[in-house]
DNA sequence: CGTGTGTATTATGTGATATAATACACATGT
DNA sequence: ACATGTGTATTATATCACATAATACACACG
């Protein structure tokens, strides 16, 4: 297990956990798509300024900027100068993107499992034995 | 789909796939992992010197060093001076690495499709779709 | 006009990664 | 003894991604 230092920091509705396993800007834009993905920034929802979200979570405006422009390239957000940053995205392709994401998660998922030489059956029983003990 | 790419080499009974997208040394150190588990490179196994499989892959030795340090620090291999490395994990020792590394797998897959707000339901889902599609 | 937006620019610093060129320590076979 | 093949260590260099800092700019709104 690897602890490194999590800080957990919250920005109006939002939570964030932030380390230094891997880049800041790669995890605020991941926690991100996830916090639209499920619904919690619905169409139209202004989010969290750059600047008062690099305060919050006690990192530099720019690494912040960097996460919100790829979430404009994502399709999910619109930036209006002098406004602020908002949901843009439809339910609908917001659910075509929440679908990508997973697909390509499950991708990976099962590609490491089959080169650890893991069959359909060894998955399935992992799986369960995750689903007897963890949450949800 | 990312391509950037991707090289295929062979060396030895073992075919390695690397790329520009990861540290080539955590490419390699994986990639050994897994021919390690699947038994591939059973017990006593005398592993490619660093040398030809710096050569082979096109690579510098230092960074197959890196990597085969990192085995040794699993617990896997050991290393003789004038020899070589070869694989001193014994099967039940090696099977509890393979189950680990899928355990943490199977983490991280679940969590990461919770934060998309997918369900256990959904999860299964998803996998029966892969595994409609997919090989194996 | 003042304030709050996102953005751009320039500079600086750090760390991981990879390469290159050598050199060393050790084992083995001849 | 020697040559060869092991892993390793050292030193140097180079590149790149990442993050920060300090400013400045363009725009919208009240």
């Amino acid at each position: 297990m690897r602890d490194d230092a999590v800080h957990e920091r919250k920005v109006g509705p939002l939570t964030f956990r932030l380390d230094l396993s891997q880049p800041l800007y790669e995890q605020i834009l991941e926690q991100m798509r996830a916090a639209i993905a499920r619904g919690e920034l619905p169409l139209g929802e202004k989010i969290p300024s750059v600047r008062e979200m690099a305060q919050a979570l006690r990192v530099n405006p720019n690494t912040v900027s960097h996460a919100y422009q790829e979430l404009e390239r994502d399709g999910l957000t619109e930036t209006r100068r002098g406004q602020g940053t908002f949901v843009t995205a439809e339910p609908a392709r917001v659910d075509q993107f929440r679908t990508a994401i997973a697909e390509q998660a499950v991708n990976e998922f099962v590609d490491r499992m089959q080169a650890l030489g893991f069959g359909w059956n060894d998955i399935d029983r992992l799986l369960d034995e995750r689903k007897a003990k963890g949450g949800a």
